[in-house]
This record gives structure tokens, C-alpha cells and sequence, in this order.
DNA sequence: TGATTATATAAGCAGTTGATTATATAATGA
DNA sequence: TCATTATATAATCAACTGCTTATATAATCA
């Protein structure tokens, strides 16, 4: 369970990139579909695969196809350094929150 | 007290590089001037000294000048999420450790 | 089957980054 | 004062990054 100091470096750079934090922060609220993140983050399709390709390579994130959809899931539970980051995420825009929030409604 | 997603990003990028992870994991420990450093991380000066500037600019470490040298701290007590970071740095490699320790004893 | 929707991948590019080399500044001590 | 030691700054460069546009793959549904 070991983890070196280059390899915990690399995890930090993936969180320091402002697409992919707030990936992570709305993940940490709520599984989401590619088109999800998209539309909150108003930014392209390919922009948000490619993020969260990395985040999946770095075994951040796990993905669970649904049909048409792969939905994507936070997957901290071996990384406790991640783990204990994730209560200190600052909130959201709250149109961005909003969104969420009516999405959790469906 | 509140900080952006932004600039946490910003934050969590400072520690996504391995040298200037090592440097924290360093004065972490103790502090140290910039030739200990150097020494410990066996890299040029002024690699140092510009991975040193960065973590000051963002107000990770504080500067205390004694006399030819330059000593550095960590500054996190405003930094809760990277202060409760601190806790999982992995060890750093024997060899280097033990220079660490052998500069204690001093 | 063909059209639509969702996602991934590839190529290209401007901007950034980490490191090196060279040089400048500053403190110390002979 | 001059030589030495410690540190900072500047210039340069190759490598990397995040984003865009274009294209490919895959599932759904009429």
C-alpha cells in the first residue's frame, strides 16, 4: 500500500487542473455521464474524455457503461490522501450547483 | 477564509511536481537553507531556488535569512487542505533520509 | 437498415513548465 | 579591499499540457 513520492506528485498534478478538480468535485456529489459533465462545465465532449481518460489511467475515477451512456464514479477508497482533500473541495458556482442539484432531483 | 476551486488547483499543481514535492516533504521536516537542498535533491541551484519562489509566491513557504544563508519553512496553517496532506507524504528514499537525519543531529 | 445520440481517439497547436547555463547580487572573512 | 560562499535572476530550450477540430466507434431507435 505503499506509494512513492513521484507517483503521489503525479496524482497531485492531476488535481491541479481547474477541469479536473471540478470533475472530481461534482463526481464526489454524483455519478455522471460524459454529456453531464459537458453541459455543467460548458465545455467540449472531447475536452471532458480526455480528462477523465487521465483521471481513469491514474485509477481516479471508474466508468460503468449504461446503454447509450458510460457513467463515470469517484474511486478514492485506496488513495486516503485524495480521500481527505475531497471534504475541503470549495462549493461549486451556484448555477453550476443548481444544475446538479436538478439533475439529483430526476 | 474561502478559496476558489481555481486556486486550489493552482495549490495542488505546486505539489504535482516531484521536486517541489520533495522540498515540502523536506522542510516538513526541518527547516532548511537553499544548499541543503540542493545537496539533498542533488539538482543545480538555481532549480532550487526557482521551485523555492514558487512555493513562496503561493505562500507555502516563508524565507528567514541567517546571516550568508536563506532558510525556508513550511507555511501551512492557512492551507488546511494541503496541511492535512502533509500526514501522507511517503518516506523519502533511505539515502536522503539519512542525510536529513545525520543534519538533525547538527 | 439508416439516422441519431453518446463517447473515444487522433492530429495539431499555442501556451506552459522544469531544467540548464550564464550572470548578478549579497553576505562573510581574510 | 578582494576572494569566497550563498542565493537570485535571466535567457534559453525541449518536453509536456490543455484545448480545439476532425474523425471513428458504439448504442439506440425509427
Amino acid at each position: 500500500m505503499t506509494i512513492s513520492i513521484e507517483k503521489m506528485a503525479d496524482q497531485f498534478k492531476l488535481l491541479g487542473d481547474k477541469t479536473r478538480l471540478k470533475i472530481v468535485s461534482i463526481l464526489n456529489q454524483q455519478d455522471m455521464c460524459v454529456c453531464q459533465l459537458v453541459e455543467l462545465l460548458q465545455t467540449t465532449q472531447p475536452n471532458i474524455s480526455q480528462h477523465l481518460r487521465k483521471l481513469k489511467d491514474a485509477g481516479l475515477v471508474r466508468e460503468d457503461r449504461r446503454g447509450q451512456w458510460i457513467f463515470y464514479s469517484l474511486q478514492v477508497a485506496d488513495h486516503p490522501h485524495l480521500q481527505d482533500v475531497l471534504q475541503y473541495l470549495p462549493k461549486l458556482e451556484e448555477e453550476v450547483q443548481q444544475k446538479i442539484n436538478s439533475m439529483l432531483c430526476e
